[in-house]
RNA sequence: CGGAGUGUAGCGCAGUCUGGUAGCGCACCUGGUUUGGGACCAGGGGGUCGAAGGUUCGAGUCCUUUCACUCCGACCA
């Protein structure tokens, strides 16, 4: 391709609103183009050309793996959505629109009930399973605030794969097959990842797992071990139980005066004792469907920080949200000091594993300038969860070596469903004893035009982006520095024609521009190589250029060919 | 949804306090010079000043209403 035919509008500016490198570099570089803000973005030629690399990396990985493309409608019945349960329950991020004729309709955020619609209409027996149905579409998102360029955008492309199985072991075998066709994708595009355990969030589920791509800019805080191949994503990681060094404080059951102290650091001065023995009681009021709320006590150690992911699941809430101390005082509970023992009628409780049975705790006694000391949960029926944030040195559950924090950009996500969908729609077939059986079911999600995002954030420069092998625009860009030097750009000519001939996809730069221009383009566009023909070529000699590192040799024009069918 | 801000040419902004012919930089078009690190000279095109209403002889500027977007937070793939 010629550059002075393509529409590549590369700008010096950047976009005032962008932070993110992968953000700045793609609009600069004119890959991508904002519509009016919000999350909208065009792909130009550029970006086009981008995308489709990485599409078809990902269909090619699938396909391989013996799945199948489909594509579904993107506007979708809200008909469907009423059926499994989803059309309330998803909330805001849901576009719903009426049609001319007042009936509901939604833009799919994903397509679960679509495709178990697919399925249910034309599969009836075992012996049409499995089947692994996947599309590469637009998705939207009405995000609450959309930001990052294509990072968090409202509408963007998304690979989503829905496998469907006559036994849960059959399920759990194209799960494990799924995640090593996902690991060769990411490595394919040249991407440094984890694979970490996740939670499975409002698509519902068990035994879910994300791909992150590590990067600082990630917006998930993952948990991983340096030591074995352990990681998860902070809302669900866990740990080895935590035991304490301090002396544990004897005392007997007694109410005590602790006027004003209200805080865990203060309580543990006070009493001089480690946080491990105090307890920490957090209020949060948890949604239901159908706008029902209570109260919940999520009650740990004060040495742990309440995980929110892990106490709304524990309560199987859609939502927890913060009280006031208003609303506290109303039903009779005070800030500072709460505690999981006595309380009032109608506030539920929930307690961290980490004090089923323990003892010699202080907590709060639900009474102003109170606490209680010499606290014991041995044989205390309540419930048990999992409730705290796992901490950065915390150890391993699996080789009890420090587990250390990371940011990771979520790029993959892979759910165990089993029947969350099949039931209720009605997904069934006949077993081997003519048995109606719901089947069940995988799904598998790829961010494919936040990978683009995700590769920058991983590989750029100060000067730009920097493409990896299998997800660049082009193979290879050709620089002739003076465009009106007749050498120069015969030369040039001769070589395009000839590296095309050879398959090579070639960017060639033939606009009437000064060398520096056209080097800050090719820096900025980040083609894995480049060839320079300049003032050397007086002596016979080109230039090429490694993206990564700068790095540039001197080429015999007779060698370039050979060279570029070497490196490229 | 809370807090803070901004809407003026394709992009980035000044002009608004103090009403009086709508400007600058980048980009774009024409001609010329230049060609190894985002060149220079000359000429040129491009605007319902976010929208609606009001005050005024006169509104980008003042008043009222409204819409949109951005940033921080909460929330989310």
């Amino acid at each position: 391709m010629r550059f002075s035919k393509l529409l590549i509008p590369t700008t010096k500016e950047t976009p005032n609103d962008a932070t993110l490198a992968s953000h700045i570099y793609l609009v600069r570089g004119g890959f991508i183009q904002s519509v009016g803000g919000s999350g909208l973005y065009n792909f130009l030629p550029l970006g086009k050309k981008v995308l489709d690399k990485v599409h078809s990396v990902v269909k090619e990985e699938l396909d391989r793996a013996g799945c199948q493309e489909v594509s579904l409608s993107f506007v979708t019945p809200a008909a469907l959505w009423q059926e499994s349960g989803r059309f309330e329950k998803y909330g805001k991020e849901l576009l719903r629109f009426k049609d001319r004729k007042e009936n509901d309709f939604i833009l799919g955020p994903t397509h679960e009930e679509m495709m178990v619609n697919l399925v249910r209409q034309t599969v009836q027996s075992y012996k049409q399973l499995p089947l692994n149905l996947y599309q590469i579409n637009l998705k939207f998102r009405d995000e609450i605030r959309p930001r990052f360029g294509l990072m968090r955008g409202r509408e963007f492309l998304m690979k989503d794969g829905y496998s469907f199985h006559s036994s849960t072991e059959d399920m759990q075998r194209e799960f494990a097959l799924m995640e090593a066709t996902y690991k060769k994708i990411f490595t394919r595009l040249g991407l440094e990842f984890r694979v970490v355990e996740a939670d499975s969030g409002a698509i519902g589920g068990s035994g879910s797992k994300e791909f992150m791509v590590l990067a600082e800019s990630g917006e998930d805080t993952i948990v991983v071990c340096d030591a074995c191949e352990y990681g998860a994503n902070i809302e669900a990681a866990v740990r080895k139980e935590k035991e304490c060094e301090a002396e544990a404080p004897e005392a007997n059951f007694s109410r005590f005066y602790t006027p004003d102290v209200k805080t865990i650091e203060a309580l543990s001065e006070y009493f001089r004792v480690d946080p491990y023995y105090l307890v920490k009681t957090v209020a949060k009021r948890a949604l239901y469907d159908e706008g029902r709320s209570e109260i919940v006590l999520f009650a740990l150690r004060g040495s742990d920080e309440l995980q929110e992911v892990k106490a709304c699941n524990a309560v199987d809430a859609n939502d927890l949200v913060d009280i006031t101390e208003d609303e506290l005082a109303e039903i009779g509970l005070i800030a500072g000091f709460m505690g999981p023992t006595v309380i009032p009628e109608g506030v539920r409780v929930v307690l961290d594993d980490t004090l089923k049975d323990a003892s010699s705790l202080i907590c709060g006694a639900n009474e102003k300038d109170y606490h209680l000391v010499g606290v014991s949960f041995a044989g205390i029926e309540a419930e048990y969860f999992d409730l705290a944030a796992v901490q950065e040195g915390d150890l391993c559950p699996y080789c009890s070596k420090p587990l250390r924090y990371t940011k990771g950009i979520e790029a993959g996500h892979i759910f165990q469903l089993g029947t969350r969908y099949s039931e209720p729609l009605g997904a069934t077939f006949l077993d081997e004893n003519g048995k109606a059986q719901p089947m069940v079911m995988g799904t598998y999600g790829i961010g494919v035009s936040r990978l683009l995002a995700a590769i920058i954030e991983q590989h750029h420069d100060e000067k730009g982006c920097i493409w990896t092998k299998e997800s660049a625009p082009f193979d290879l860009q050709i620089i002739v520095s003076n465009i009106k030097d007749e050498e120069q750009k015969m030369l040039g000519e001769t070589l395009y024609e000839k590296l095309k001939a050879q398959g090579k996809d070639v960017l060639l730069d033939d606009r009437k521009e000064r060398f520096g221009f056209k080097m800050k383009d090719y820096e900025l566009l980040g083609i894995p190589y480049a060839i320079v023909i300049g003032k050397k070529l007086q002596d016979g000699l080109v230039e090429l250029i490694c993206r990564e590192g700068l790095h540039t040799e001197d080429i015999l024009i007779d060698a370039v060919i050979d060279v570029v069918n070497q490196k490229v």
